[in-house]
DNA sequence: TGTACATCAGTGAACGCGCGTTCACTGATGTAC
DNA sequence: TGTACATCAGTGAACGCGCGTTCACTGATGTAC
C-alpha cells in the first residue's frame, strides 16, 4: 500500500510499532478482523512480514496490543460523557449511549475485544469495564434509587449496552435501523430502566406491573 | 473418530447428508465454528473429505444447513414456552426466557447463527425471529399495555434477549455467574420491563422517573 | 582525523500447516435383455 | 436364468491458497581507539 518508506533512524525503531498499531486499526476498521494479518499490515507500513517480528513477538501480541488501543479509547469516551452531570441516573444513561455509541461506530474494534480470544488483559479489560458500570449504579444508591444488588443491575446494564451494540453492527448500515442514534437512544433508555426497575423490586414482569409503572 | 462406516445402501445416499449435519452439530459444541471444517465432518462420519461434496455443494452451504437447524430449534423452544399463558406480558416473559436459555445451552450454535455470514435465509430467519417477538408485543398491545411502536419494541427485546445471551457465553462457564438460571431470569425481566417502559413514554430516564417506577 | 567494529532496522526466500476443493478412479448393486 | 450395463456411493491422491513464522543475510550508522 505505502511503498515508499524510509527506514527507521537508529535508536527510531520503535516508530514503527506505533504504526503498526496504527495501520492494524485501519485494516480493522476497513476489512474486519479477517482482514488483520501479518503480511497485510507489513505491507500496508511499506515493510516485510518479518519486520513486524522486531516489534511483536507474534500475531496474538500484535493483536493483543491492538486490543488494548480499543479499550483505553472505550473507556476515554465513557468517561467523558458524563463528566459534570449531577443526576446520577442520567449520568449512567449517557454512559450507556456513549458506550453504544463507541461500538457502532468501530464495529470491527469492538467485536475484536468482545468476541476475540481471552487473554488476561482482556479479562482485566472487561472486568474494569464492570466495575465502571457499577459504580455508576453505586452513585444512584448513594442519591436513593433502590437498588437491591449494584453488582447483578451492572450485569444487566452490561448486558444491555452489548446486546444493543451486536444488533446494530449485525444489520447492513444502510437498510437498518432508518436513525441510528434515535436507537442507541432508545437502547440505552430500555437498558437503564429494565436494569434498574429489576434491580428495585426482583420480580417477573406481568402485566399488572408493567402496566403500574406505565 | 467412527472409522468402521458401512456404505450406504444404493438409493440410500441422503443418509450421509442427515449424518454430516448431525455431526456438524455435535462438532460445533464440542469445538465451536473453528471446529467446524469439511475434513473434520467427513472424518468423523468415516468418510473421505470428498464424499462430503455428494450432498452438499460446498462447506457454504454445509453450514447453512446447519443453521437452518438451529434456527428450527430455537423457533420450535420459543413457541412451546408461551402456550396457553394467559397473560401476554408474561408469556413475553417467558419467550425471552426460552430464547435466552436456547442461547447458554448451545452457544456454539447461536454464535454461528448470529455471528455467521449473512445469505438470504439467515436475513429471512432473523426477520422471522423478530416477527415472533413483535407478534408477542402486539398481543399486549391488544390487552390494552400501552406501547407507541410495536417494532420498536421487538427490536429492544431481541437486543436485550441476544445481549444477555452473548455476555455469557462469552463468560469461562464456571466462574460467572453462580446461578446460571437466575441471570436468565433476571435478564429476562430486565429485557421485557426496559423496553415495555421505554415504549410507554419514551424518555430518557432521570432519577425521577425511575424512582417514581419502583 | 581515520578506521575497525558492534549495533540495529530491516530484507528475501523459504518452511510447514490446514484448509477447501478437484479429478480420475473403484466396486458393489439394481436393471434390461 | 444368465449376463452386460448403467448407476451410484464412495475412495485416494493431489492441487493451490494464504497464513504465521523462521533463518541467514545486508547495509547504514553511531562509537571506541
Amino acid at each position: 500500500m505505502t511503498g515508499s518508506r524510509v527506514r527507521a533512524a537508529k535508536g527510531q525503531g520503535g516508530l514503527l510499532r506505533e504504526q503498526l498499531l496504527d495501520i492494524a486499526g485501519q485494516l480493522l476498521e476497513d476489512g474486519g478482523a479477517e482482514a488483520l494479518t501479518i503480511r497485510a499490515v507489513a505491507t500496508s507500513a511499506g515493510v516485510t512480514p518479518p519486520a513486524v517480528y522486531l516489534h511483536f513477538a507474534s500475531k496474538r501480541e500484535l493483536v493483543h496490543a491492538t486490543c488494548l488501543r480499543v479499550w483505553s479509547s472505550l473507556f476515554t469516551e465513557m468517561e467523558a460523557v458524563s463528566q459534570g452531570v449531577r443526576d446520577p441516573v442520567t449520568a449512567l444513561y449517557e454512559t450507556c449511549v456513549a458506550y453504544i455509541a463507541f461500538g457502532l461506530r468501530h464495529p470491527a474494534q469492538y467485536r475484536l475485544v468482545m468476541d476475540g480470544e481471552a487473554t488476561e488483559a482482556s479479562r482485566q479489560n472487561e472486568d474494569a469495564c464492570f466495575r465502571y458500570f457499577r459504580d455508576k449504579v453505586a452513585a444512584c444508591v448513594d442519591a436513593g434509587v433502590p437498588v437491591e444488588s449494584p453488582t447483578e443491575t451492572a450485569r444487566l446494564l452490561c448486558s444491555g449496552v452489548h446486546g444493543a451494540v451486536c444488533l446494530l453492527i449485525h444489520q447492513e448500515r444502510d437498510v437498518w435501523p432508518p436513525d441510528t442514534a434515535r436507537y442507541a437512544d432508545r437502547a440505552a433508555s430500555s437498558t437503564v430502566h429494565g436494569a434498574l426497575l429489576t434491580a428495585a423490586h426482583a420480580v417477573q414482569p406481568s402485566m399488572s406491573t408493567v402496566i403500574r409503572s406505565g
